[in-house]
DNA sequence: TAGTTATTTAGCTAAATGACTAAGTATTTT
DNA sequence: AAAATACTTAGTCATTTAGCTAAATAACTA
């Protein structure tokens, strides 16, 4: 299944999906419950956008008992560029580092686990 | 002003406004009449997709007399990455490939300059 | 087994989007 | 100056989307 270049923008075209993007950037894995309470979105709204990034190959989820890990998907070989390019412009968005601060320590869940 | 990475991909989340980026890798630059014919929309519609692409930085646009020629913004560094992956991807999209070949005899406006 | 926790699915609503037509602006041609 | 051409702006409508709550599913815990 291949997918057109909007398909994927359109994946990439909401402010708390980039977010949750952004997140997984700075860490190797982050739990549902984790994502969601960050955002400030209901755990339905954050299972809709987590949805939509697994089905345009952006992320890569792991079923661990009760909790679903999602990571970026850095093995699809044809998103290397773009994701390289979101890279950058992450660092240039000084809202959502400002932003980023929050995740470190904000969660009841599993312990973070830090990566890069 | 920055754009927020969203913000970028929002632009790039149509069909139509892709279309247009990909006619306009294969030529240097084409006017409002060539795209929207091509694009078999209203005038009116990919005037609006043109002011997006516009206002994102992805394209420019030059007057000349009642004709309007846009052309690919390839000055802009921060977006460099991404216009390399659009590339890619378009090079991949067959059935872009095949719509492109009706651009090329497609106009009773202006001749069309081959770029590239 | 019953209850609790983590996530997803279903169904709803408000807002955003992409298409159209019609009207407006700018420029050229007759 | 009037008409024609190229494009943009404004207004309308149908569809999509992002949020919510409630209900369903899955897995652990007491």
């Amino acid at each position: 299944m291949t997918l057109a270049p909007q398909e994927t923008c359109k994946a990439l075209a909401d402010r708390n999906r980039v977010r949750i993007l952004a997140a997984l950037f700075n860490y190797k894995e982050l739990c549902a419950c984790e994502i969601y309470e960050w955002l400030t979105v209901s755990g339905a709204t954050a299972s809709k956008h987590l949805g939509i990034l697994i089905r345009t190959n952006l992320i890569l989820s792991r079923k661990d008992g009760r909790w679903v890990f999602y990571r970026i998907n850095k093995s699809n070989p044809s998103n290397r560029k773009l994701l390289n390019w979101l890279k950058d412009q992450f660092a240039k968005d000084e809202k959502l580092q400002k932003d980023l601060l929050n995740l470190a320590t904000g969660s009841n869940c599993l312990p973070l686990k830090k990566s890069i």
